[in-house]
DNA sequence: CCCTCCCGCCACGTT
DNA sequence: AACGTGGCGGGAGGG
């Protein structure tokens, strides 16, 4: 194949498909990954299907998440992907699918990806996160100053209701499937007059994990001062004061998992403490939204000292404002309207991207990660690490992070379309029909012709 | 030795 | 029942 690689993408993700398939025998995973008992830890210089061989010694590294993401991410950050499937980015990728739930919930949880239907998700890009960010932000406080009496800053205390495995003690009867508390996630846009509110049944039960554990150990950073914290003291918020010795420890793995995806990412840094061993990890999510001008949004440039230095510059994690009222009236008419309303929002984005996509064809480099089997070069030595270099990623950040937006009308657009995008996709995620009822009849004029 | 954290079994949820 | 998801923790690699 003489493809001659013509975009920067399809360079970036030829050099994530080789990275990909060095790492494991893509045909192995896919045929018969069921239900044999294979031997752990081996295929090291061992078959490689004839192909090159190039094999150096087997290392975990190469087969990181974190790495698995930044591949994940160089494959399909472009405006021409729509959709996804979890077979293809397995193979294509050479691990096995177990491996992509784990990128792909970290994802959604920050909204880099929407999961569309079995099988599928649609990639949504980094355009995404702040809104996600924004969320989980306005979710936080709310729970926070529901429960909390007292929700200052601080790593105060366990701010989710994060339930307890099964309960070791309390009322030890049968079958009672009472709706335990699982709540958050449910987020009704705008749910004042009349029914107060529908708490959904058959909650994901499973949503234990990852994807909640990622938003709330995001939602940690977002609505505490702290802008650093170690896996362990992260798992001890998350799991409220009653840490049961395993539970703990099953949480700081899942915590690693997520730390390691979400550096990828570049939404947190690993760092050294001091000279104590064990870093922490700090978030660089923090974002400036100057004014509405012309709506350029500009990552702040973490100055390096530690706390208080979000005073500085006062900053919020994105103002998308809009007119929620009109907005949500809007989509729930195109989500009636629609068997498929994904696809009509994915329109809108698609829409919105390729306008965009003008202004940042300048060779951009698309996305925070680094190219594809770089190795992120470790902290060297020095507790201060590089300021320089963090600052250089901010500035590639940035770019792919926030597009630069031309002008307030195009900002505008785009905020109405991720606004809408968002509100509809919470209420379709929840299963509900609640909006029908809410504003079913009210806003038939919208888009109905 | 302890910290990281990958692998994949298998339970649970969906179709 | 088959298949899709993903919780969970053993235990190996790495420092």
């Amino acid at each position: 194949m003489a493809a001659s690689p013509s975009s920067v993408h399809e360079v970036a993700v030829a050099a994530a498909a080789a990275a990909a398939m060095e790492y494991a025998s893509p045909q192995e995973d896919q045929q018969q990954q069921k239900q044999q008992a294979r031997p752990r830890a081996m295929l090291t210089g061992a078959g490689g299907g004839g192909a090159k061989g190039r094999h150096h010694a087997y290392s975990r590294k190469d087969k990181s998440l974190g790495l698995l993401c930044s591949n994940f991410v160089v494959m399909y950050n472009r405006e021409d992907v729509e959709s996804i499937g979890l077979d293809e980015a397995a193979k294509s990728l050479g691990v096995e699918r177990r491996r992509i739930y784990d990128i792909v919930n970290v994802l959604e949880s920050v909204g880099i990806l929407v999961r569309k239907a079995k099988n599928r998700y649609t990639w949504i890009g980094f355009d995404g996160v702040p809104m996600a960010l924004q969320e989980l932000k306005e979710r936080a406080l709310r729970e926070k100053s529901g429960l909390a009496p007292l929700p200052t800053e601080q790593q105060s205390a366990a701010m989710m209701s994060d339930d307890e495995d099964d309960d070791k003690l309390g009322n030890p009867d049968g079958d009672v499937e009472e709706s335990e508390k699982l709540s958050q996630t449910v987020d009704n846009p705008s749910d004042k007059p009349g029914a107060p509110r529908c708490r959904l049944r058959s909650d994901h039960r499973k949503e234990k994990s990852l994807g909640l554990l990622t938003q709330n150990f995001v939602k940690l950073f977002l609505t505490t001062e702290v802008d650093m914290v170690s896996l362990d003291e992260a798992a001890k918020l998350l799991l409220g004061e009653g840490h049961e010795e395993t539970n703990m420890r099953t949480k700081v793995r899942r915590l690693y998992d997520i730390a390691n995806v979400l550096s990828s990412l570049n939404l947190i840094e690993k760092v050294q403490q001091g000279d104590t061993r064990k870093p922490a990890f700090r978030w660089l999510g923090r974002i400036v939204k100057p004014n509405a001008e012309n709506g350029v949004t500009v990552a702040v440039p973490l100055p390096g000292k530690t706390l208080s230095n979000k005073r500085a510059f006062g900053t919020e994690l994105t103002n998308i404002d809009v007119p929620r009222s009109h907005l949500d009236s809007k989509i729930q008419k195109k989500a009636k309207l629609t068997q498929n309303g994904g696809d009509i929002l994915k329109n809108c984005k698609l829409t919105v991207q390729s306008r965009l996509g003008q202004s940042k064809k300048n060779g951009i480099v698309y996305g925070p990660f680094h190219p594809a089997g770089a190795r992120k070069h470790e902290l060297d030595g020095g507790n201060k690490t590089g300021q320089m270099e963090r600052v250089e990623d901010w500035e590639s950040f940035s770019a792919s992070f926030q597009p630069q937006y031309q002008n307030q009308a195009l900002s505008d657009l785009f905020a109405h379309y991720v606004e809408a995008w968002k509100t509809w996709y919470s209420e379709f995620a929840q299963g509900s029909n609640i909006m029908q009822r809410h504003f079913g009849q009210s806003v038939n004029h919208f888009f109905i012709g």
